[in-house]
DNA sequence: AGATACGATACGGAGAGCATATCATATGAC
DNA sequence: GTCATATGATATGCTCTCCGTATCGTATCT
């Protein structure tokens, strides 16, 4: 019996968390959209600089693989985030491949950005607050694992 | 001395989240895209599509404005979905309001989205067998909060 | 009733995204 | 080495998206 109301409930709660994933994303995503509308940003581009920030300096043909889009249309991407001064273009031509251009996060707009996402940020210290050192750590733990899972699964459906 | 190093750890704990979050939100919009390209919708589609199917049946103008879209551009992208039969337009000519346009998403290719979600969905499931019921509990928590601080924080930077 | 506001969409222009071409550089076979 | 082929980044041109505005129908207010 309990068994039985465990495995239900235990299925009834993994679907309900998968459920909330997807409205946080959808949630963060459309608040992205309002920081990007004041930056004068796509989507898009907002994205891409969160890969080079977390990933970079790396070149624009790996940010296309991992964005999962065309080479030309980063081309197109890097010279908007260029422009804006969040980004620069670095060729080396001491490099190992002189073709290659590295690209790089610049931080010369990161506290206007962070200024942006105030609110979110705000709010999530206060909701931060009542957990324990535990309770975070797990928090912690499941979001990088969440993320891990995406990444594979991700890459499931963009080979081929 | 306990005090100092525990808040210090703490807010250290708190910004890894913050930046974890990120990252997952980062991650899970490119699924997203990749799931988009195999059905032939922009991100945005998708976004909205989630919005119809969480929050709807509702209007292309309360569309717009929790996508933080124009109201034409919503035309555009419910033309999208209209025509993959992801959502249907609904007009009541004895309703309240005979202007008034009613989006309803259909469950017709259901099954289709949920397969291609399949790889993380099955991950997941693998992940949170790990977790006791208290502990779900606790993430299905922290999730919703922060969903809902997210929606505070994208309709503070909406408004003006 | 008339004036005004609002919902949805048509239309047109600016620009995004991508397939392809181009040019420079690398890599491999011989 | 030399030639052929592959690869990195970007230019070019085409299609489609996004959005400002106009339009049409309906609702609301006085």
């Amino acid at each position: 019996m309990t068994s039985i109301n465990s495995g239900w409930s235990r299925r009834r709660a993994a679907a309900g968390i998968k459920a909330s994933l997807r409205a946080l994303r959808n949630q963060m995503s459309l608040l992205n959209h309002q920081v990007g509308a004041r930056l004068e940003l796509r989507d898009v581009d907002l994205d891409c600089l969160e890969i080079v920030q977390e990933h970079g300096p790396l070149t624009p043909s790996a940010l296309a693989r991992r964005a999962g889009l065309h080479p030309a249309t980063v081309t197109g991407i890097l010279d908007r985030l260029q422009r804006g001064g969040w980004v620069a273009r670095e060729r080396d031509p001491d490099g190992p491949d002189r073709r290659a251009v590295l690209v790089r996060a610049l931080k010369d707009r990161n506290a206007e950005l962070l200024g942006l996402y105030a609110g979110m940020s705000t709010a999530l210290d206060g909701l931060l607050a009542g957990y324990d050192d535990d309770q975070l750590a797990l928090l912690a733990d499941f979001l990088r694992r969440t993320t891990e899972a995406g990444r594979t699964a991700t890459e499931e459906l963009g080979r081929d």
